[in-house]
RNA sequence: GCGUCGGUGGUAGAGUGGUCAAUUACACUUGGCUGUAAACCAAGCGGCUUCGGCCUUCGGGGGUUCGAAUCCCUCCCGGCGCACCA
């Protein structure tokens, strides 16, 4: 079963053109090997830090998943002994040795992210976890030199990233060298035939194109993928470092709502990238109401993480909450002593600072939701937030935060 | 090693003895308008406060001064140039 690999000229064309920035060397050369119906080693690497992945780290998988479907071997690298060396851009996170235990662990938190999406327990062909500490950690010095003698400094100075902080007269680290090196020796060492990332790894992964003409006279094959931007704007979506992400383990209603503050203008990118629905189905979708559409965007994306049911769930609930003024159907507690001010209650409940929180109250951004509902908007906002608290509440403080107060 | 320039809040980047909790932009938060969208308008954006103030921040430490992000010393970190090495 594993053996047979399907040859279906329209799905691979579907593949190779949706969320793919470049093949390289060409398009042409990929498409012809897979139309031969040769069975293909296909790889994608991932850091062994333990991230919450979200949905711009999606596409990838997605594609992945596609070509586990037509039959062709998918490896997905574990760079657990990349890792140790750290981020080159984040010099002040001097990355600590991880224990096996610890990379084990992250390789199932991991795991259990992705495997919503990429099937790891298909009994004919499933997708299989590699480490990388497996072969780098036995390099010799002498090996990593060899490597090192295929590329030239001139070569790794062409790198973007680097050229861009040369010229900005930050420091580039010699270390910074050996990612890519690292990365492309991963490729012989599996014996890769296709490398998929994301725009940003290309150089990475042309080195391992180099290595593994030098090792194995064997040309590899490098996808790189688009990276999820805004097309208005060009800035990327789901920015961990900007706090703007949907994880793909957010909750329902969390991933619902999330998804309906997304700007009108990237749906289209989103269904493009982070889904399955096909690209005709799309544009038919994007001809009904802009909101309609986020919401079918929002549907889609609980139910591949969730449930169909959950779908449904998170939409009445958003409905009700957003579309209708109402209360979520589940808002944290907190339980408060008899004595209690708003102050207190809020402060050590939402661990905001006092002085953040009296803005608020001041930009009435904090609402009683147990205000009868004849009550006048203005006597719904607490502005004093000295009072003692006297009878259970449901608050809602700013847009999304809700908070139910009980008394002990 | 020598010389030189630099290290400021989430980011970029002003400020070069008091008017600096620190210009400005972006980001962010909140209010308005809405479709919890975008755009736009407005406010906020270190902490504590009995709202009088108080405390902690401009790489670390020390010093000068009534007073320092600003001056001096020293240490750490980085850029560039030179030297060394090759």
């Amino acid at each position: 079963m594993a053996d047979v690999v399907s040859i279906d000229e329209k799905k691979i064309d579907e593949l190779l053109s949706r969320s793919i920035a470049d093949v390289l060397p060409t398009k042409k050369e990929l498409k012809e090997l897979l139309l031969s119906g040769k069975r293909l080693r296909f790889y994608i690497g991932t850091d062994a830090t333990g991230p919450q992945l979200h949905l711009g780290h999606s596409t990838n998988y997605l594609i992945l998943e596609q070509f586990r479907q037509l039959g062709h071997e998918i490896v997905i690298l574990f760079g657990d002994y990349t890792a140790l060396i750290g981020d080159p851009t984040d010099k002040e996170a001097a990355r600590v040795q991880q224990t096996p235990a610890q990379v084990a662990k992250h390789i199932l938190d991991w795991k259990s992210q992705v495997e919503k999406i990429v099937n790891f327990t298909d009994s004919a062909n499933p997708a299989k976890i590699l480490q990388n500490s497996e072969w780098l950690s036995k390099l010799s010095f002498e090996e990593l030199i060899t490597i090192a003698s295929n590329f030239t400094v001139q070569h790794m100075l062409e790198r973007d990233m680097f050229e861009k902080r040369i010229e900005a007269g930050k420091p580039v680290y010699l270390h910074e060298f050996f990612y890519p090196l690292m990365q492309g020796y991963d490729s012989v060492a599996m014996n890769v035939d296709v490398e998929v990332g994301g725009t940003d790894q290309t150089f990475n992964m042309l080195a391992g194109r180099i290595l593994q003409k030098r090792y194995h006279n064997k040309e590899k094959f490098v996808i790189s993928t688009t990276l999820l931007a805004n097309p208005s704007t060009g800035k990327k979506l789901m920015s961990k470092s900007e706090g703007n992400y949907i994880a793909l383990n957010d909750t329902p209603q969390d991933m619902f709502g999330k998804t309906m503050a997304l700007p009108d203008g990237v749906v289209r990118q989103m269904f493009i990238d982070t889904t399955n629905v096909p690209l005709v189905a799309i544009d038919e979708i994007l001809d009904a109401h802009p909101k309609e559409a986020k919401m079918r965007l929002a549907r889609e994306l609980v139910t591949m993480y969730h449930s169909a049911d959950a779908a449904g769930k998170a939409e009445a609930d958003w409905q009700n909450t957003f579309s209708d003024g109402g209360v979520p159907e589940q808002i944290p507690e907190v339980v408060v002593s008899v004595v209690t001010t708003y102050l207190d209650a809020l402060a050590e409940a939402l661990g905001e600072s006092k002085a953040e929180l009296r803005r608020l109250a001041n930009a009435r951004a904090i609402t009683d939701f147990t205000m009868p509902a004849a009550a006048q908007q203005e006597e719904k906002k607490i502005l004093d937030l000295s009072e003692i608290i006297s009878v259970p509440k449901i608050l809602r403080i700013g847009k999304h935060r809700f908070l139910k107060i009980l008394i002990k």
